[in-house]
RNA sequence: GCAGAGGUGGUCGAGUGGUUAAUGGCACCGGGCUGUAAACCCGGCAGGCUAACGCCUUACAUAGGUUCAAAUCCUAUCCUCUGCA
């Protein structure tokens, strides 16, 4: 029997894992980040760099935000989120789980759904597992997302095991209503003839529990006893305490099935990244470089540089010595400050090119150390590099 | 030249006798951003001293004056704008 995703493990060190991720739509080498569409585009970045220069094969989209707008109709009438973004390479999309926690004002959680108040036009919108998965669906994504309740990082122990008990029922019914969607063709990016793969969605489920390890294994059984195509840690990055996800992953990845993927939800900065990769994770998303990138943070080989900064007025040297993506090819601090102060939009989009360039470039750095065994001295030296910038500041 | 209006902190602009070192906006300086309600949010912004509560100095065109108290009232001077010659 055919699998909608092909997982398989290239090279390991410790922990860590290389990988490959074979969609219907794309190949992903893994450890991965993936950079967020939310609103279907990547914010400031057009397609064809993410596709050439950046080679990003896979990207996310919002269950949640697509379908307050355009809506499930409209996606459904242009033919899924490919075909009306033009984006051919794989698409993760993330159920409105996360909503759950991030418009907490805007919504009512009952055992059937979540009841939200739209944040664009405060129309009352329900949204189920059920729907979710319709919705994804429309959208023809590669990874679905369960639907999940995401609760605050520092939620007390009987209160998370309350939500990832719902979360579980949540999962089940996900997971029901979306084998039904699959074989009724209500897909709209299945791919015939996909090779060796099933064409049709991947279903990833998400382990809850906050910083309950505990839970966090409670969690991970309900989970892996529905079973799913890949695995995801959600409810990290929500408020806690950094060393509480550092230990949440050192607890949880090794448990995970090794014979699937491992996706660290929202997460997070390049040494988050390490860190986690270091333990067991093998995918990522998180804002931080898109959004970052638009309010005058870029990332850099030597830490964090605010080109907001007086420092930056003259300076010729590019954002990072050590990058070759376009933009350091071409621009300078000084003109990117420019920029930036008279509120130019290039800006934002050269930041967030750089930002991603730099994520993804990371991330092909990590894999390669992990192929040649060298992944914990790269780890240390990243390391070292950090405290010097800390000493420095 | 005559008539009218007006000169406030980097800038625009409130304030028209008493918590005014002076509201706001902008500019400037700095910080934050972790499955995106964010091209956003927060803080600082006369000078000096203090670890801090605070304290001191200089400030609303300039120079005088009235008053317990003045950016605010009076006088003179300088300057700007508008209209008429």
């Amino acid at each position: 029997m055919y699998k909608p995703a092909k997982w398989k493990i290239t090279a390991q060190e410790g922990n860590a894992r290389c990988g490959t991720l074979q969609t219907r739509r794309s190949t992903i080498e893994t450890p991965v980040f993936m950079p967020v569409g939310t609103q279907g585009t990547v914010k400031g970045l057009r397609f064809e760099w993410l596709e050439t220069e950046l080679d990003a094969r896979i990207i996310l989209g919002n269950t949640y935000h697509l379908w307050l707008r355009p809506g499930a109709e409209i996606i459904r009438t242009v033919g899924g989120l490919h075909k009306f973004n033009s984006w051919n390479r794989s698409i993760l999309t993330d159920s409105g789980g996360f909503q759950v926690f991030s418009l907490t004002d805007l919504r009512k959680l009952k055992e059937d759904g979540v009841e939200f108040r739209s944040h664009i036009d405060g129309s009352l919108r329900f949204m189920s597992p059920e729907v979710s998965m319709e919705m994804q669906a429309a959208l023809g994504s590669e990874i679905v997302m369960v639907l999940d309740e995401c609760p605050p990082g520092n939620s007390d122990f009987e209160t998370t095991r309350k939500s990832l008990e719902m979360t579980a029922r949540w999962a089940a019914r996900s997971k029901v209503k979306f084998n039904e969607l699959q074989t009724t063709g209500m897909d709209t990016g299945f791919v015939a003839g996909a090779g060796n793969l099933s064409g049709q969605q991947a279903l990833f489920g998400i382990v809850q529990g906050a910083g309950h390890l505990p839970l966090r294994r409670e969690s991970l059984d309900k989970t892996v006893e529905i079973g799913f195509d890949g695995y995801a840690i959600g409810g990290l990055s929500v408020g806690e305490e950094k060393q509480v996800m550092y230990d949440v992953c050192e607890f949880l990845a090794p448990q995970m099935p090794a014979d699937a993927p491992r996706y660290l939800m929202g997460v997070g900065t390049p040494e988050d990244l390490i860190e986690a990769i270091w333990r067991g994770v093998d995918m990522f998303d998180c804002v931080m470089p898109t959004r970052n990138g638009r309010t005058g943070t870029a990332f850099t080989s030597a830490g964090k540089i605010n080109i907001r900064n007086a420092r930056h007025a003259t300076d010729s040297a590019p954002l990072d010595a050590n990058c070759a993506c376009s933009v350091c090819r071409r621009y300078s601090r000084a003109y990117l400050r420019h920029l930036y102060q008279t509120g130019e939009m290039l800006a934002a989009i050269l930041l967030t090119h750089h930002n991603l360039a730099f994520y993804l470039d990371l991330m092909r750095r990590v894999r390669q150390a992990i192929r040649f065994g060298t992944f914990k001295e790269f780890r240390r030296g990243f390391h070292e590099q950090i405290s010097q910038q800390t000493k420095a500041e």
